[in-house]
DNA sequence: CCATGTGCACTTTTT
DNA sequence: GTGCACATGG
């Protein structure tokens, strides 16, 4: 059992635990997905048959280095050739559901060739359905279409009822409740029509197949097995699931932290995790990992103290044996600027003693909020890699592809249909609408499209008829690509840039079997980032991370720097309305600093630039240090100052010498 | 009636 | 950069 050695003993207990129902409560750093992935391995050298494990995790990152890890610890236990593969089931609660509602469609009424809305094709058919009951044209405003799917999205997930949903969380939309349930039926009625689920669906429709007993036994004796990672992060729905899976909790193990809930806004809840013991009798057996192997102790006693004042909490206080003399920096600085060449200077002085680039990172609460660092590192030639943000999916010429593919696959995606139809000279959203309608009440929707009349002035008809025709895959992604080219060309400016990520998206589309599997995970598992970036490095070059808070969940790096540590971003202004609210702001910055293993550096600029509000202007506001970090708390950091030297050479960069009138002989010589 | 051009406001976090 | 409301032009 030489795996087991390098365990201490609660991982170890975790890890060797029968199949009673277990909750590991894991800190930042314990050494969470080792263990996890150790009983994993744990499980198969004692004969379990890794077709019937379960893996689930919150986020698809998690989720692949889960099955790394543990590929990599039973080739280690096992013998090589023993493949990862092997598990079967592993991937996040989205990803599962769409496999098992696929597999399952026949049988409980729906197409199996559904497709799948991503959050804005969900927003854009809500818009529809607005539109359509004439919400739209009220005298008085109506919820955009954003807000009235989140509210609906948080109504799925919470398990609450709109009643109760709207003044909680949407007071300024209570008035409308009437009104919005008459839209979220419409918008039902809508997907269902139209053969596609959006991500909710994917749980909802789960989670109702597991009411009905038949199928509940089906899928609950699919698994000896079902773990669950990130349990913090599950919503009630999503409980639901999981408590119908096994109700008696055997072979159930959950694993999580309450003190890293940053996902509230999707409505998971802590509840979920706190319950989870007494869900069954006996209660579950809990776990718990307090020992921290990433941080130093001065970086673990500062994230201690924030996390104390938290209102709810659940456990313990991480310890490590790793001291240092070195306390995290707490460093104040003029403006946004020059936190951005401070950070800068900082992440080269790491290089120059030893510290790649990859091992250090710069977080942030809001994507946006790295924009004058990503000026200062372009500037300074830094290469780095930004997680978090601007989508791929988002990109208005990968959409357009993706709806031509996703039209093809189910031509009753009105959604899909809608955006490419208004792709042709001469179609606008009278027509499409119109178009749509008529495909809709058709038998063969895409017969009924190659035959209908067609307003002369429309050019193209023809060729969009081919190009959803059905044919052999990759070669209908090209010829996808092909199709849309010229109408790139006409639409965009800068179409040799958007032509690249095209050209990307079929190679990655080509890594697919079918045109199915690839819509399913390019929308449940999207790239990270648009090639059209300035300087994405090549995979073996150093580079440094940039990252949202969120995107760096259970990732760790030696140096880390946070950026803008004040009010108005830590928390957010958006969110400090409610008390709850602002204890997920809490927890993030926890989240934050306990990503350090050996340097943490939290920038807090005095000024900083709000872009909203344009009617008064751009705006430079004074912050104030987070509220999070209480002035009986400075102690624990090492408290400085700084500004940038004031020599010209500093202020802009240093130029050269040059000969302008012999540059201007040498153009006619 | 319907497609297209122009101006203005907004941009949390993610499956 | 992107989406939405409104005005104009076919």
């Amino acid at each position: 059992m030489g795996y087991l050695q390098n365990l201490n003993a609660a991982q170890r207990a975790a890890v060797e635990h029968g199949t009673d129902p277990l909750l590991i409560i894991a800190g930042a750093g314990s050494g969470k997905t080792n263990t996890l992935a150790h009983r994993v391995a744990h499980l198969l050298k004692n004969g379990a048959d890794p077709r019937r494990i379960l893996l689930m995790t919150f986020s698809r990152r998690a989720a692949s280095e889960l099955t790394r890890r543990v590929s990599r610890i039973t080739e280690s236990v096992m013998g090589t050739g023993y493949a990862a593969e092997a598990l079967t089931w592993a991937g996040t609660f989205h990803g599962i559901g769409a496999r098992i509602l696929r597999d399952l469609a026949p049988q409980i009424g729906l197409n199996p060739e559904f497709t799948i809305h991503d959050r804005e094709d969900s927003a854009d058919l809500m818009n529809l359905c607005r539109h359509e009951l004439g919400f739209s044209k009220a005298q008085s405003r109506f919820p955009a279409k954003g807000t009235c799917l989140a509210i609906y999205s948080r109504v799925v997930n919470s398990g609450a009822p709109l009643g109760e949903v709207l003044p909680d969380h949407f007071p300024w939309c209570a008035m409308w409740e009437a009104e919005l349930k008459r839209l979220f039926g419409a918008y039902v009625t809508a997907k269902q029509a139209q053969n596609v689920l959006d991500y909710d669906d994917l749980l909802l429709a789960w989670a109702q197949v597991m009411q009905d007993p038949g199928f509940a036994a089906h899928l609950g004796a699919l698994w000896d097995h079902v773990l669950i990672d990130e349990y913090q992060d599950t919503n009630r729905l999503q409980a639901r699931i999981l408590l119908a899976l096994k109700p008696e909790g055997r072979g159930l193990t959950v694993v999580g932290d309450d003190a890293q809930s940053i996902y509230a806004f999707r409505a998971a809840t802590v509840r979920n995790i706190l319950d989870f013991p007494t869900a069954f009798a006996p209660p579950a057996r809990v776990v718990t990992l307090a020992r921290n192997y990433r941080s130093t102790q001065s970086i673990l006693a500062a994230a201690n103290v924030v996390i104390a004042r938290a209102s709810e909490r659940f456990t313990k206080d991480l310890w490590s044996d790793r001291t240092s003399a070195e306390k995290p920096r707490l460093v104040n600085l003029p403006s946004e600027a020059d936190q951005a060449r401070f950070f800068a200077d900082q992440v080269l002085a790491n290089r120059e003693s030893g510290m790649t680039l990859k091992q250090q990172a710069v977080l942030f609460r809001t994507s946006s909020h790295a924009g004058p660092l990503e000026i200062e590192l372009t500037r300074r030639n830094i290469p780095f890699v930004k997680f978090g943000g601007l989508k791929f999916l988002e990109a208005a010429h990968v959409k357009d592809l993706l709806a031509v593919l996703r039209l093809a696959q189910n031509p009753r995606d009105r959604v899909a249909g809608f955006r490419v139809l208004q792709l042709l000279p001469g179609v606008g959203p009278g027509t499409a609408a119109k178009v749509l309608e008529r495909i809709a009440a058709a038998v063969d929707p895409l017969a009924e499209l190659a035959h209908m009349p067609v307003p002369s002035k429309v050019t193209g008809w023809e060729e969009l008829v081919a190009v959803l025709q059905p044919g052999p895959w990759p070669e209908a992604m090209g010829r996808a690509r092909l199709w849309y080219d010229p109408h790139l060309e006409r639409i965009h400016e800068d179409a040799e840039f958007r032509r690249a990520d095209l050209l990307q998206l079929e190679q990655i589309g080509a890594g697919y079997p079918t045109r199915e599997k690839f819509l399913t995970d390019v929308t449940l598992d999207p790239p990270e980032a648009t090639s059209a970036e300035a300087g994405v490095p090549l995979k073996d070059e150093d580079y440094l991370i940039l990252s949202t808070i969120h995107s760096a969940k259970g990732q760790e790096w030696k140096a880390v720097f946070v950026l803008n540590v004040v009010d108005g971003c830590i928390p957010s202004d958006l969110g400090t309305g409610q008390t709850a609210d602002l204890e997920e702001e809490r927890r993030l910055l926890y989240v934050a600093m306990t990503r350090a293993r050996d340097q943490l550096t939290l920038g807090v600029p005095l000024r900083f630039y709000v872009t909203q509000q344009t009617k008064r202007g751009d705006r430079h506001l004074f912050a104030a240090r987070t509220r999070f970090i209480t002035s009986d708390m400075l102690g624990h950091f090492d408290v400085t100052r700084w500004s940038p030297p004031m020599t010209t050479e500093a202020a802009a960069p240093a130029p050269g010498r040059i000969d302008v009138a012999a540059r201007m002989r040498d153009m006619w010589g």
